[in-house]
DNA sequence: ATAAAGGCCACCC
DNA sequence: GGGTGGCCTTTAT
């Protein structure tokens, strides 16, 4: 990632969720990052890849409200989302599948009228920087297998359960 | 400019 | 179940 835009005043915090503790990231402009490491170095290392030279302020406080907001309470905060287009793309359209229910990787691709960039779409998925809320999870095989999920199967699994009750 | 690496899929065995 | 070739974007040479 070469160019990437301002952001103000930008911070993050670790708080624990339903699915283990979470790394979040954000601006003034909204949640930019949301991430499930196996630790916090890892945390802070995909951080720096994603957003290089940007000096995050630690700040748990907020992180607990915006985590409060995300799993306790139905109002969403507001996310910055960073990326290609075509990542963009992708990212918006998986904010469209419903809770409780998954979709495939190929269907992305139809549903975004690009159907032989399958490939591609599971790469994007792969680099969606806010999962949950951007809902990759939902996301499976066409075979019905799990497919994969950045922050270990494990997480997916526990994620598509949560959301099934 | 080119290569290599992906959260895939269809098709074969 | 496992392996191959094709597909398309991104990142690293």
């Amino acid at each position: 990632m070469k160019e990437f835009p301002y952001l103000s005043e930008p911070s993050f915090g670790f708080q624990s969720t339903p699915f283990g503790e979470c790394c979040i990231a954000f601006s003034n402009d909204g949640i930019c990052a949301l991430s499930f490491p196996e630790n916090r170095e890892s945390a802070l290392n995909d951080m720096e890849r994603r957003f290089p030279g940007v000096d995050f302020k630690q700040n748990d406080d907020k992180a607990t409200l915006l985590v409060h907001q995300i799993f306790e309470s139905s109002k969403k905060p507001a996310i910055n989302l960073i990326g290609t287009e075509f990542q963009l793309t992708i990212w918006k359209a998986l904010q469209n599948i419903p809770k409780g229910k998954t979709t495939t990787y190929a269907k992305i691709a139809e549903i975004i009228g690009r159907p032989k960039a399958v490939r591609a779409v599971g790469t994007a998925i792969g680099a969606n920087p806010i999962a949950y809320l951007i809902p990759c999870h939902r996301v499976i095989r066409t075979d019905g297998s799990l497919g994969g999920f950045r922050w270990g199967l494990e997480c997916k699994v526990k994620m598509l359960e949560w959301e099934k009750k």
